[in-house]
DNA sequence: CTGTTAGCGCGTTCAC
DNA sequence: GTGAACGCGCTAACAG
């Protein structure tokens, strides 16, 4: 683990040399090339980012951040696992390493942000989980920190995002839905400050006023997107004067929790209360009756981002960093029947 | 987000007085140090830890490797986030910053860890998902690098470990089956190369010798820690001349894919072959039968990783980094029953 | 082509 | 109690 100084002293020539040596620059001899690359291998020498990223300003690290100890991460969501792994592929190939800022929900997320920007530790970073307001883009733009958003946000401003479509999800589902007889439709999804509950919310209530359905308040339902707020969802449901004939999650592992709340209350899944699940979970493999969800490419949406966020750093090579709505695909599924069986 | 030069011009006075009072050095003048702390908050002044660590040395980080894109991350094991919360909130209370280091699978372990070491990112390493063999293990020593191993590995050498008690959970699982008539005991667990994987069958192995239990080497099944895995399990030991009565996991997100395979090969989970799952997950709450499992505070655990690594670069007060071994408390569930009901 | 020099931002040592 | 100067490891500008 030597440095450019002990090589340099080893080769007996200037540590100037040596740096543009390993760092491809131009005005240097081949053959002084070759002996340095060959001696970095033989004395194991690697680079003092530190060092380095003072110099340059750089770091050639993006940094992701994520929250934890939210439930749906407790409760076993591989999203972001999925994900990461084709963003690391891609920045791995321009060079570049990925590092993950776990941010507490205990924690401040400015001060957190703030330090994270000052630590330098990262080029650019990623922030998920957007909020309907978020203060962190707004801190971001002010300090001129690149970043991309995963999730739209209502603040303003000029930055890049990708975002699932989470109102045509929902629309599309609600259509579905009353394509197959269902006029009292319900939907699920987290509180309303998270920006993706708004837009599903949104689609959901265009579709039903579109076509006419019972825009019944109780409907709408604010539960925790893991598999206990599925419990708690099948209980409010099934207390309404009116039971809901189908249910619209904006997080499928409630899921699971909603079946068992159902069948606990003597319900069958599929039969009495059709479901539509967001995202197609391989968790849920063997979920029956199987669930209706949509379907989306962890790794292409990955290559994507990954893309994205190199395009803020790396010359921008023809890719301009615009808002990206990432469709999915409807799978169907056993969870979902019409109301009335056409024998 | 001024920088100490910016902060001593503003107060007239050297950059050298502003370090010290920002470091609570003692030759600093009460009030000088409270008119730089003032105006350090006022201009929102955070420390470039570039320059800092250059500097000296130590980065006040602590790096987690994590590996990606592996079966169990994807199927949703949220091990590492319920823990990675508990470490992060006591590194926190020393001033310490937590990140990530996701290392794809794919990625050669070893110039992984060469980068991250390099980068000075961290101060101390925490490594996961030993291998019975582990180079990292090697290079961490012959470098000097600070780590914290999360699992055992029969790399020789003086570092510290966590480890779940593997061994005892196997050899329990045994002697509680076999208490209750089972005599083909099968065990299911991933490949040999993983180090957690060789604990379980020592101890399975070792109870099942001493009861004089059936040794048959078909019921050691090599799957993987998924779904899926579960899957093949239940197929695999079904199709074997005399299927086991009962089977241990090593992880207990194969349940849900045993369960189904049983229940599509008509038998019941719980009835027909009892099982015993490893760690009590939240995610696998609401199957039925309930799953036999043993049980394990997350919380604690992380307290304990994050006291240890902190041992390792802060002054070591009194907490000799001496090799654990973590005891888990057997939960009981319906997927366990008697071999021959006793009325 | 190569050596020399000047910082990047910070903490620290040594004068004053 | 404080300021000035130095150096952590590296890259970039300039001189030779």
């Amino acid at each position: 683990m030597a440095g450019i100084r002990q090589l340099a002293e080893r080769l007996d020539i200037s540590i100037g040399t040596v740096s543009r040596a390993l760092n491809n620059k131009p005005d240097v001899k081949k053959e002084t090339r070759e002996r340095v690359l060959k001696m970095a291998l033989e004395m194991g020498y690697r680079p003092n980012q530190m060092g380095r990223a003072l110099r340059r300003g750089s770091t050639n690290t993006i940094g992701f951040v994520m929250e934890i100890g939210n439930p749906s991460a407790l409760g076993g969501d591989n999203f972001f696992m999925g994900l990461l792994d084709s963003v690391q592929e891609v920045l791995a190939k321009s060079g570049f390493d990925l590092v993950l800022l776990p941010c507490r929900s205990a924690d401040d997320p400015i001060e957190f942000l703030q330090r994270q920007i000052a630590r330098g530790v990262a080029d650019a970073l990623v922030i998920s989980a957007t909020r309907r307001h978020d203060p962190r883009i707004e801190l971001l733009l002010k300090t001129g920190t690149p970043f991309l958003a995963l999730g739209r946000s209502e603040t303003k401003g000029d930055y890049p995002w990708i975002d699932l479509d989470f109102e045509g999800v929902a629309g599309q589902s609600v259509r579905r839905l009353a394509a197959m007889g269902h006029n009292r439709i319900a939907i699920a999804m987290p509180r309303r400050s998270v920006n993706l509950a708004h837009l599903f919310l949104q689609g959901y209530r265009s579709a039903v006023a579109d076509l006419g359905l019972d825009p019944d308040p109780d409907l709408v339902q604010r539960v925790s997107s893991s598999e206990n707020g599925g419990m708690a969802l099948a209980n409010r449901l099934m207390s309404l004067d009116i039971p809901p004939t189908a249910v619209i999650l904006a997080h499928e592992l409630m899921a699971s929790g909603l079946y068992d709340g159902l069948q606990q209350g003597g319900l069958r899944p599929g039969h009495d209360m059709s479901i539509i699940g967001f995202r197609q979970n391989p968790q849920l493999r063997y979920l029956r009756p199987s669930l209706a969800c949509h379907a989306l490419s962890l790794q292409a949406l990955g290559q994507a981002v990954g893309r994205r966020v190199l395009a803020l750093v790396d010359p921008p090579e023809s890719d301009p960093p615009s808002p990206l709505v990432w469709e999915m695909d409807y799978i169907e599924g056993d969870s979902v029947r019409p109301l009335i069986p056409v024998a």
